[in-house]
DNA sequence: ACCGCCATAGTAAACGTTTCCTGCCGCAGG
DNA sequence: CCTGCGGCAGGAAACGTTTACTATGGCGGT
């Protein structure tokens, strides 16, 4: 198994720490000749450094750990990519883990994170609204801030004193906006599609659709995904027949919404206005095209790397991203009006 | 910095060797009482073992690398789900870069998680037809396999002697059904919106369109997005205004196709039909619902890394998987018939 | 002619683990 | 009573790097 350091060296009859001090970059100076000749040895034996070996010494290994609530879903991937983008430009490696919205395995998780030697950990994970979890998550950033920097990924649940980047997007504002546009098109029984009720992200915006709207919404939980929106349309009407309007805090479980509308011979929006959240790239090519709210998830990944890098000379501490409604054809008028 | 394996030798008044092997979990016997003594003080300290220094030792740092060609692109995220969705059941870190569709990129990406100790390195990167780019990469992989695994995933342009397990879809397959398809309802002038044109699995699916339809199609190239497909589609019409049908090469470029039919006034399937390849999960929520071929991407990321793991103890070298026709409403009888 | 400094090379100590090997103790067999 | 062995603890080497420190030689300044 050969091509370390000491071979290389070895084989270009220099000693071990020129052969270093050429290969890591480093400004000491090293004659021309002997460079010259272990760099070619290098090039010869496809010399590959040891990462790990490096970083045991000098603690920064350029790494990158991201814990995400459930991978496919495209609230995670999106910020995902934002991250991804930003690291490609740095040269870092991202290395992600999924949580399954698991308290217990998001604390496992990270320390897994902090074990592999990662600089940095965004934390974009599930959020949940639970006590002894945020004791256990505050613990694990107040450790691993010691030798790393932490981002808290669109939420908000730790307090000030935790010692982490925060980026956050305005999710009461994203649902404050569509329970507005509902409320201005006549819209009084409103039913929301709601993600998991413990993870702030979603609360928050059930909040901010009840309080645009100016009035409780019938609120049901399913899974967030398209077909636990189809389920829960479902159950919405069950629970209140008369409803003329829904909104999902996600979009896709709003794509099971108008599925749903579609099997059942709902229009959409004459009978029942459609609302989403997030604006995946597909909502503006449905039938009819889906109202919902433009979060910018790329943008927040690739902020939150950012600042973490640039914490290192003490930057911004927080960043707070608006959101902006975009209305489509899936919402309309109440026919009550 | 607290927390490493001395002090907690020291404060449990052991030796390294003594907690080192009540903590890695050796097999090594101690005695209850030092060792209940090692766990009690470790848990105090908040000890993370260092997997770096851990991983120079054993060699092993379960930890899996993946290229892929893009960030964003449905293709390669539901690939990598898969692997993530296996990778979470044996504990293993996931490491994604992307490599932009550059060759040299990927080399250098494949080189940077070589040099970060993963044991594992899942290649679903562009699978290009250049032979530079082959012969690095049979290289690198040459290198690696001595100290690794190395799957190719989706891409078969290296040959057989390449030491790599391979899992491959049947890309041709894929582009025959829909061509066979579309041959059957009448179509004769058939355009294909093609992904890059050096990407395997790409070059696979327009040959095999060709194959199914029993006649040449026209081809244009152009970006592998939904954008990519709506301004193809505008190409194609260019070259060719009597077209009935087109079969993309992606979804995603299906769906800009579709979009522009619906901006341009072009009923869909009735003047022409349209196609997808993949499967997404939104092509059935359409309008009209998109006919394409299922691809088992998922299964095929977890099958990647379940046979690298399993290839310890010599496993299976190759799998190919199937793949299946889905028909829907975005296809119908040719017009001209 | 001597002192000291610069440029460059090499030696060895560290980084945090795991593990080989040696050593101690008590007990059973001769 | 001595020998051997098994259960357990610790010392120290090793993994592949980087880097502080030391060593050498040439050269300019006095």
């Amino acid at each position: 198994m050969g091509g370390n350091l000491k071979q290389v060296a070895r084989e270009a009859g220099v000693s071990l720490a020129t052969a270093s001090r050429v290969l890591s970059g480093s400004s000491y100076p090293v004659s021309a000749e002997l460079r010259e000749r272990v760099v070619e040895v290098a090039a010869r034996l496809d010399y590959v450094p040891n990462a790990q070996a490096r970083a045991l010494i000098t603690g920064n290994a350029r790494t990158v750990g991201v814990l995400v609530g459930q991978v496919g879903d495209h609230y995670f991937d999106a910020l995902v990519d934002g991250v991804r983008r930003v690291a490609a430009e740095e040269s870092c490696l991202v290395t992600v883990v999924s949580t399954d919205r698991d308290p217990e395995r998001e604390l496992a998780s990270f320390r897994q994170l902090q074990s592999h030697g990662a600089s940095i950990i965004i934390v974009a994970g599930s959020g949940l609204d639970d006590e002894e979890y945020r004791v256990g998550l505050a613990a694990r950033v107040a450790s691993f801030s010691q030798t790393g920097r932490v981002v808290l990924l669109g939420r908000h649940e730790l307090d000030a004193g935790v010692p982490a980047v925060r980026v956050e997007a305005d999710n009461h504002g994203a649902g404050h906006a569509l329970g507005a546009h509902l409320r201005r098109l006549g819209h009084t029984r409103v039913g929301v599609l709601s993600g998991s009720g413990v993870v702030t992200s979603t609360v928050d915006r059930v909040r901010g659709v009840a309080d645009g709207l100016g009035r409780a919404p019938t609120v049901v939980q399913v899974p967030q995904t398209r077909d636990g929106g189809y389920a829960g349309m479902s159950q919405l009407l069950a629970l209140d027949a008369d409803l003329t309007a829904v909104v999902a805090t996600a979009d896709q479980m709003a794509i099971g919404a108008l599925a749903y509308c579609r099997d059942h011979g709902l229009a959409v929006p004459t009978d029942m206005s459609v609302a989403g959240c997030n604006d995946i790239w597909v909502a503006r090519d449905l039938t009819p095209s889906l109202t919902t709210v433009h979060i910018p998830l790329e943008e927040m990944g690739g902020a939150a790397l950012r600042l973490a890098l640039a914490e290192e000379n003490g930057g911004l501490k927080r960043q707070f991203f608006p959101v902006q409604l975009v209305v489509r054809e899936s919402t309309g008028p109440s026919p009550d009006a």
